[in-house]
DNA sequence: CGTGAAATGATAGGAAG
DNA sequence: CTTCCTATCATTTCACG
């Protein structure tokens, strides 16, 4: 990971469809020197995968919100497999805190979300109680990090 | 948005550096046809922007943190500009709870934890109170929604 | 690093729902 | 009127020397 693989991690990040021959140009560098860091990079696994970002209210999904999870621990389900199988839930993550399970999930509406608390996440045994907070805006949203 | 987008979609999610070729063969259409349908879908805005995932391990990445933040109101300093500029904080949501701003921050180790929050967050006039949440792991981490 | 074969992407003209 | 296809041409990618 020298200064040419942060620069070529970063066109990526702006646009993950540039082509080499741009990166060579960009980074003044050849095709065949991008392709190959392309490659190592790939082979790495710094590059985990490409993906887009797709316009959330462009597809009508306008309600994003955390919800906290109290688990009980006596009660040995795997809470977790349950929880991430659920198509609304973008993230879930054991914390260390006063509850367990961090889940931020988007949905369409109000009815909707209720529609998730009530009979896919209450409905998982296990889970004692949940606490939901929704989100009004969102000023920034980065898939990566840019401190690198 | 008919099925053919949603396909598309589901299929740049996988892999955005996929070739309109690919994507043609797999939903059985002609290229040309893909090469409209992807120019439509990022006109309209629904393909917000192509990008990579790095793998944060790799690059020596491994504390995330979820900050909640509390303003005083009275003193009307921007705070989330100064919020969303500095590099680790990856999320900035604007919250209806107790709280009034949720961050997610995404640092090295501890110590750069305790200097994000000493040096950069807590220097910030407006801030009353922080309250920080380590993510001990984290079982699902999804970029887009599948929920379309 | 350059070169050429192979794959990919863009465009035009035309047909069908 | 929109969406699609075939065919052709320009461009890019990739592997080899």
């Amino acid at each position: 990971m020298d200064k040419f693989d942060s620069k070529i991690l970063r066109l990526l990040i702006q646009n993950a469809r540039i082509t080499g021959a741009d990166i060579a140009r960009k980074i003044n560098l050849s095709l065949p020197a991008v392709t190959e860091r392309l490659r190592k990079l790939g082979r790495s696994g710094i590059i985990d995968s490409y993906t887009i970002r797709v316009n959330r209210e462009k597809l009508s999904l306008h309600l994003m919100a955390f919800i906290n999870i109290w688990i009980d621990h006596t009660k040995n389900t795997n809470v977790k497999d349950q929880i991430t199988a659920i198509d609304e839930v973008l993230e879930c993550h054991h914390v260390a805190g006063d509850y367990d399970l961090l889940l931020k999930v988007l949905v369409s509406d109000t009815a909707a979300l209720e529609n998730l608390l009530v009979n896919k996440i209450k409905a998982i045994k296990g889970i004692t109680r949940t606490s939901t907070t929704i989100i009004l805006r969102s000023y920034k949203e980065e898939i990566n990090s840019k401190a690198f």
